[in-house]
DNA sequence: CGGAATCCAAAGGGATACTG
DNA sequence: CAGTATCCCTTTGGATTCCG
């Protein structure tokens, strides 16, 4: 199961900043320093880890400026604009349901608190 | 960022057991016993975890039996049932790039251990 | 049979300091 | 500017045991 397609891509899509990196890099290249911006609330460690292994799988390619100091520009590669289709529909898909998920929740919750 | 739709959502979904377990539900209703015995590697402990996880979310509802010994069902709820198109988008998706992404992983693991 | 509780190991993730 | 390396706390998940 470990090997299962559909699993694989849902956990690393599951990863706390991937979506949001995601959905930066799907308005075009950005700078290590564009991206640390927009993801404000993540650590620099993690915005690094995230990003090597989006790397790591193919979706974000990473070019490096050797100037000093040194630039670094990340982008979707091929493989990673062919996933913005069903993270779109994802997206929508959320959005539109959002609030019977919180609905659920509130009506879930309500009940634990009053039967423990 | 918390509360962003498409992160709640795929971080359910990036759950170690959902995809599994919705795949089986999107079949119809189940007993425990059944998923227990479908998502053999998953812990007793960990399959009702993330089914509690499904049902507050309203993706599953949980029907009890009170006979002796008790017997429980579990099936997709209409909210459920309305996720799995995208899922099985996600689905489709995987599998039809799943080389793509392990080429793309060999190759990069292959430049790391060559210059550490 | 289904589930709750406990205990414990491993992975995730943040803060900080240091390097080229 | 971008990245690496620690340190440390939190979360996740598995094994086991006990309850209706």
């Amino acid at each position: 199961m470990a090997r299962c397609p559909t699993h694989r891509v849902l956990d690393r899509l599951g990863d706390k900043w991937v979506s949001l990196l995601l959905k930066e890099l799907g308005e075009g290249p950005k700078r290590h320093s564009d991206l640390a911006h927009a993801l404000a609330g993540a650590s620099q460690k993690m915005l690094t880890q995230t990003l090597r292994g989006l790397e790591r799988d193919g979706f974000v390619s990473r070019f490096v400026t050797p100037s000093v100091p040194v630039r670094v520009d990340y982008a979707l590669t091929p493989l990673g604009e062919r996933l913005l289709p069903v993270i779109h529909a994802m997206t929508l898909w959320a959005e539109r349901h959002i609030e019977e998920i919180d609905a659920a929740q509130q009506a879930y919750d309500l009940l634990e608190n009053s039967a423990p």
